[in-house]
DNA sequence: TCAAGACATCGACATCCATCGATATCAAGA
DNA sequence: TCTTGATATCGATGGATGTCGATGTCTTGA
């Protein structure tokens, strides 16, 4: 690490160190890193992060987003932007239209400090 | 699988099926599989699941866990009780103590669905 | 410049949740 | 049986969260 874990961002820590199963988690550890679980643990998000992750070039439009749900355009935009602050989601602008796409290095950290142990 | 997805249980649920980058969730699965993420979703329980799984024999007893935390008895205990319910801890009682241990299965399932995709 | 459409933000509301003190339960010893 | 200690349950409370309708911001094309 170069940097101090004090000033490491959630989506940094995730991928710092070993897994839940190897040595307890430092309080500090664990305040950064449950904002991430957070972010995916609801139905809608799981399911806007499958979505986004399945799709051909790994990136969805928030227009066919919102017709996979029957939740209000809001709804889906809050739940986005969730998923986009807590750092699981990168977003790109092109013309009108709204893409995210899935940061599979984050999900793919977050399960090796879950099921680390395997 | 031998029984409909529609009886499963959040645990049975999370090791069915492909990961989410492979295809996109189901409304019914998503509903199942979001109790087990929020269970984890908390500093405290993260901890806790953490101390329990690095602890030698892989179980600890309550009465250590209460000592690790700055938190009263009742909320260590209303910890485990989510973790216990969401299926992630085992509960054993022997004399007038508790010991919890992790169900490493679990996690493992839940990680691969997380993380699939690898 | 205007209108239309895509998406985000705002404010409100109902529900959920982490935490606590008080209390109950239950096992072991005296 | 009584007491003590370990753990769970209960009820209350403040704060977080999911959802919505209304509205704002941009971009595009006419």
């Amino acid at each position: 690490m170069s940097k101090s874990e004090l000033t490491l961002t959630p989506v940094e820590t995730v991928a710092c160190c070993s897994p839940l199963v190897r040595e307890p988690l430092s309080a500090d550890r664990a305040e950064r890193v449950a904002p991430l679980l957070k972010a995916l643990a609801d139905p809608v998000r799981l399911r806007l992060v499958s979505i986004v992750a399945a799709s051909e070039g790994g990136e969805a439009c928030v227009c066919d987003l919102n017709d996979a749900f029957d939740l209000s355009q809001p709804t889906i935009s809050h739940h986005l932007k969730v998923l986009h602050e807590a750092g699981l989601l990168d977003r790109t602008k092109r013309g009108v239209w709204v893409y995210y796409a899935v940061r599979r290095e984050v999900l793919g950290d977050l399960a090796a400090l879950i099921g680390g142990g395997a």
